[in-house]
Formats: C-alpha cells, structure tokens, sequence
DNA sequence: GCCGCCCCATGACGTTTGTCATGAGCAGTG
DNA sequence: CACTGCTCATGACAAACGTCATGGGGCGGC
C-alpha cells in the first residue's frame, strides 16, 4: 500500500517546450515518476539520457537533429536498461513498424491524457509493451511494404520533386534504371505517377 | 497588490488531449487565469466558446472540423468581446497572414514556455497584440504571394500529384489553359516543375 | 544446380509536361 | 479612352516521363 522507495525516473523529449514543461508537470503529479531530464532535441535526448540514466524515456517522434526512432535505436545500443517509448501527434502505421524494430516498447498518440500516459509509462517499465489500438490497427490495414530497398530509396529522392535525372545522379543510378524503380514502384503502390506514389508511401508510412 | 477580483477567462482548444490538459493545468496555476472551457475540434470550440464566453480563446492551428483560423474568424462575428489567439506547432507564414486577417491578436509557436504563454495571454488580453518575433520574420521574408487567383487554384488542385487531365477536368478548364497556368505558377515560384512548386508553396502558406 | 528475386542497365516507344507565341474577352486605372 | 493585367484558349515543339522488352550478375532457398 506504500509508495515504492525508488520512484520511477523519467526523461522526457519533446522539441516543443510548451508540451514538454506541461507533461513534466502533470507527470510530477503521479507519486511514483519523477522527470529526471528534459530534451528539446534528439542529440540532447541521448547525452541527457547519459548523464540521468533515466528507467523509461518518453521521445517525441518529430524532433529535431533525430527523430524518436533514431533516439530510440541509439539509447538500445548505448542504455540497454532504459525502456523507450513515443508519443506522436500523427501516428503513421510505418512509424510504428520502425519504432517496434528500434526497441521501442510503447507507442501512444497525443490525443491520451495524462492520467493514460503516466499509466502506460508504468506498464512500459514493467518490461510489458503498450500500443494505441488506433494505431495497431492502422498499421495492420496498411500491411507491409511491398517495395524493395532501391524502390523505397529512389521514391524518397523523388519525394521532392526532383527531375529523373537529379534523382539518378544522386542515387549513382543510370537514369533508365531509375525510371524503371519509379515506376516498379508507382505500380505496385497502385499510383498512376510517382508523385502520387510519394504521396501514397507517405501515408503508409513506407518511405 | 491583490489579485484582480475577476479572473481571466481562458478557452483552451486543441485536439491533442495530452496537451490540452496538460497546457490547463499549467496555465491554472497562474492565479490570475482560469481555464473555464476546452475542447478538441473546431465546431465544440465555437460551441463551448458560445456557451462560456470567455475573455480569451486560445486556438490551436490544427485540429479536426475546422482550423484555429476558421473558429477565430466566427468567433469575431458571433462574440466579438471574446479575444482569440493561435498556438501552433508547425508555423508557415501564410497562415500567421490568415490568421491577422481573421482578427486574431496573438500568434505563437508551441515552443514558448507556459509561463511566457501565460503573459501573452494576458497581453492580448488587454487589447495588444503579440506575433513570434521568428515567425513574423519568416512572413516578411516569404512575402506576398505572387500568384492570381487561378495560378493558386491550379497549383492547389496538383498537389496530390493529379495529372493535367483530372486538373482541367476538375477545374472546368481546356488542358493547354492548366499548363499554362502552371507553368506561370512555377516560374514566378521559381520551382523547376509544378511539383517542387507546390512544395514550396505550401512552405511559404500560399496555397 | 536450378529457380526466383533483386539489382542495374540499355534501347525504344508513346504519352505527358513544360514552354512559347499568339490572341480574344473583360475588368480596373489613370 | 488607352493601358495594363487577369482569364481562357489554341497550336506546336522539345524535353521529361512512364512503360515494356531484354539481358547480365548476384544471392538465397529448395
């Protein structure tokens, strides 16, 4: 019935200080969590998470310099101990996928409240995984991608509306090969172009 | 020295419940501020905003129904006391405009500390105004729009990366006229194609 | 060892775009 | 009224793009 002795210690990244000072607040509230360090950056998330050692660190998966999942892989390498887990504001099935490879053992939209958070922050810590069931079953529609990694590659350098031969010099491809990744890929996506199939990718969370 | 006898009347709406409860309890424990509503869509602000008719609205930019700008524009029509402000995370310029010439009196990225948002709040609610010194910057340097009224429509109904075709079709105009219109689009943008053109002009808020 | 799949390339073909010239109708302005 | 700028259109040409057939090299599975 007493508090455990040694609370829960928290990190928390977000590169957005208003969210960020208000979910240390509201996490302060809880008896058992402590926010050991805040970060507004991926690099800083990792050298805080150095310095503090934190049990759970909660990453936002847009931050600058790296993103959650990067943070994520990175902090299983160097701080196998420290269980990590994402809040996002748009949860794309792909970024679920990635951040489940990297070790991530939770994975929550913004649109939890704080009472939800602090709860699967304990769950997280517990060794046990959390996953909005919103976002699972988004992840499950989408399925996996069906392009191979050149695929994947050229549609991301075309993400930006970059001329064939733009894309084949960056790419080290001939421009013939490119164009037939292009439209391997728009085809199998199901887009008539591959700015639609960009776009497309983008949605699922494949690029 | 005493606290003023009538509180600040704050309306909290943003779609992210993590946030929103977080930013109420925050903005609470300044004595002079009481969040009296919130809401998580555009049409439940307007509707809470009417039935608790607070002293300040602060809006976030994105959110399901209808944006921060949309709600400020009917707030001004259908209670004209009530202040509005918008608190957003991925700042263009071309809203900051929109949302100045729907009357908004604050304008604020979600980087800023609670406390600053707290003093913002009472700014504006004192009749001033306050932009992001950063964003508006970035609205000075983006400039006007360079575009007429259909170069903007056409570059709009391209951007899920439509081909000329559905654009004319969709847009009641010959194909010859489309090209036209984005080839001018692209070249006053300055983009290579009408791809990147609509990239970049959605980073610049002209779409 | 054969088969399938991915990787990379080339050449060829038809289609889609981007660009330019040109012109008509129709505002608003000086 | 002349002038300017937006709107809409057409035709024509070059460049970019999408698609297909074809082929060689590599790598893992049956």
């Amino acid at each position: 019935m007493t508090t455990a002795p040694q609370p829960l210690r928290v990190l928390l990244a977000d590169d957005e200080h208003l969210i960020r000072g208000a979910l240390a607040a509201l996490l302060a509230l809880e008896e058992d969590l402590v926010v050991v360090a805040e970060a507004a950056s991926g690099p800083e998330a990792l050298a805080m998470a150095l310095a503090h050692r934190p049990d759970v660190a909660v990453l936002d998966l847009q931050m600058p310099g790296a993103d959650g999942v990067k943070v994520a892989t990175s902090l299983r390498a160097e701080l196998p101990d420290c269980r990590t887990m994402i809040v996002t504001s748009h949860g794309r099935p792909g970024h679920l996928k990635r951040a489940l490879a990297a070790g991530v053992r939770g994975f929550v939209p913004k649109t939890v409240s704080a009472r939800r958070l602090a709860e699967i922050i304990r769950t997280v810590h517990a060794g046990n995984r959390y996953v909005d069931p919103e976002l699972a079953a988004d992840a499950i529609s989408a399925g996996d991608s069906p392009l191979t990694a050149r695929e994947a590659e050229v549609l991301e350098l075309a993400a930006d509306g970059a001329p064939v031969a733009e894309i084949a010099e960056r790419a080290s491809l001939s421009q013939g090969t490119v164009r037939n990744y292009l439209s391997s890929a728009a085809s199998k996506i199901g887009a008539e172009n591959r700015h639609t199939a960009v776009r497309l990718a983008r949605e699922r969370g494949w690029v």
